[in-house]
DNA sequence: TCTAGTAGTTCCACTATATGAAACTTTGTT
DNA sequence: AACAAAGTTTCATATAGTGGAACTACTAGA
């Protein structure tokens, strides 16, 4: 794998803005690269042109309801006329809507179509979609399927206990990895080198009593969750909230993704979900399976 | 020096695929670029880093099952190390995947999450969820939303006559602009000179016999609907398919997007769609006025 | 109306960054 | 082992992005 041996402004601006409180703010991000490759010395590369667009357009999606050109301005670190240009390119691209009304910067459809792709393509999602809805109607439970994405936990599909289904609004809401149950297994199969860069970009905000708010407890759960299979949320995240999770290994032993289940403290305890761990894991495993199977449908798109 | 850096946009998604025959390939494409300045000659500016690399993203895109290096290599016009170093990029990113075992680039998960916020406050659909709903129920018919992309449409959301939800299947798909309902809508709303520029990118390709086939012939028909306020689609992309669309207007007069009506051609007559206006124009209305008035949810007011 | 101030856009000399031919390494095949 | 194909790295070069500053377009205040 190509490792990096640059070292990474600290770029990634943290807080995609969760409309669910789910936060993930600042961590200054101490700039402190992991020194990939020995006896090199640091090539310093920048973030690159398409790094910094890539950086402004994470900028602009912090700010849901569109933002004007100062507020990014003073928000991010390029000069006025650098990041004229880059919003110029990105709203050309159709990346970023420029309402010339308004003046506010909004994302653009061109991520909507390509997300469309990546979901149906590059994600558990489709593949795992039948699973969740057998593993949510038999416990009658909410369940969420999550991957990892830049170090935080990025859920691609859900199951409400019994709320009709709505997909979008949930298909790509990202948490916290740290303090979460699928987070933290999907963190406890991350190659060593990696992980050490990702614990690096965790905020460790405590959210509740129980979080864990130092990389050194979270490496200690990590090695636990490793080697059990299991990883439970005690209310880390969110007081009320507790919750079990697995990963989904693939045939090669990757962790193409986490399945959980989730429960209010006050009607369940952590026994009452582990009750559920074999439904889980066989589902977990229905999924893995299927993913073989579906290795590459290349399926023209039905109409 | 490499002199070849001026086409733009040529992977764009793949039509029905099997029609890749005449996509909108070649066409020199002027580039005429609304400069602002009227009169200037162009600079003939090149696509820069930042759309090489998301011209890239859409050719990975447009293998939804994966790419290998030498794929892309063949089918993009870049030389080897440049494709090499956009992907790596793009990998670091996170906008794409590189499975380091089969070697395969899919598209990132941080598209789903960039995408999760564009639909959510930068698209209609959120707005016109409950419209599209009661126009679907209403009606007992399939009914569209959808913006345009690029010259292309995107459906943004979609009611299916009885099937349930099926949310991100339809979020994101594009179809062509020239010969559906909603796309020669939302076209004839396009200001005069980005027109000229959209016109260019269409394929224009024969679905149908009835299939708008050239510019003249649709620029005709863009100026009855701007007149008229209504769009038929009369088997133009599909046979035995045929529609009624409306667009739905800001109140500066602005279009926001397109609602449509789908029925079987050989169980409705264009009158019978034609019987729907009342309805769809109310609807088109509604989501207007509540564009307004939800002057997206967590944003400061703007002036 | 006339400043003064703020937001947004353009200019242009400068050089940091991306480029791509070719060399090199790794992986798979006969 | 020898070969071929795929993938990765190097390095001299100029293209493409940079950013300070000037300029324009509004808005508010006097």
């Amino acid at each position: 794998m190509g490792e990096q041996a640059r070292q990474r402004h600290g770029t990634r601006q943290g807080a995609p803005a969760g409309s669910a409180g789910s936060q993930d703010v600042g961590a200054p991000d101490p700039d402190a690269e992991v020194r990939g490759v020995p006896g090199a010395a640091e090539p310093s590369a920048g973030p690159g042109t398409v790094g910094k667009a890539l950086e402004v357009l994470d900028a602009v999606a912090a700010s849901p309801g569109g933002v004007r050109f100062a507020e990014l301005e003073t928000r991010g670190r390029y000069p006025k006329a650098t990041l004229y240009r880059l919003l110029q390119t990105l709203a050309r691209e159709g990346m970023v809507q420029h309402d010339p009304d308004s003046g506010l910067y909004t994302l653009g459809m061109r991520l909507v179509r390509l997300a469309h792709v990546a979901w149906r393509h590059s994600s558990l999602a489709p593949i795992a979609r039948p699973h969740l809805d057998a593993l949510s109607a038999d416990l009658g439970q909410t369940v969420h399927l999550a991957q990892l994405d830049h170090g935080q936990v990025l859920y691609v599909d859900k199951r409400n206990a019994a709320q009709p289904v709505e997909m979008y609004s949930e298909a790509g809401k990202v948490g916290p990895a740290y303090c979460t149950g699928v987070g933290k297994v999907l963190l406890a199969h991350v190659p060593a080198p990696e992980l050490d860069r990702l614990l690096s970009q965790q905020s460790f905000h405590r959210f509740t009593p129980s979080t864990l708010t130092d990389a050194a407890a979270l490496r200690a759960e990590l090695a636990r969750i490793r080697a059990e299979g299991v990883g439970y949320d005690r209310e880390e995240h969110e007081a009320g909230i507790i919750c079990i999770a697995v990963p989904v290994l693939s045939a090669q032993g990757r962790c193409l993704g986490a399945l959980s289940v989730t429960g209010h403290a006050d009607r369940m305890t952590a026994a009452d979900l582990a009750a559920f761990l074999p439904e889980l894991r066989a589902a977990a495993a229905r999924i893995s399976q299927d993913t073989q199977a579906w290795r590459f449908p290349d399926a023209p798109e039905p109409h």
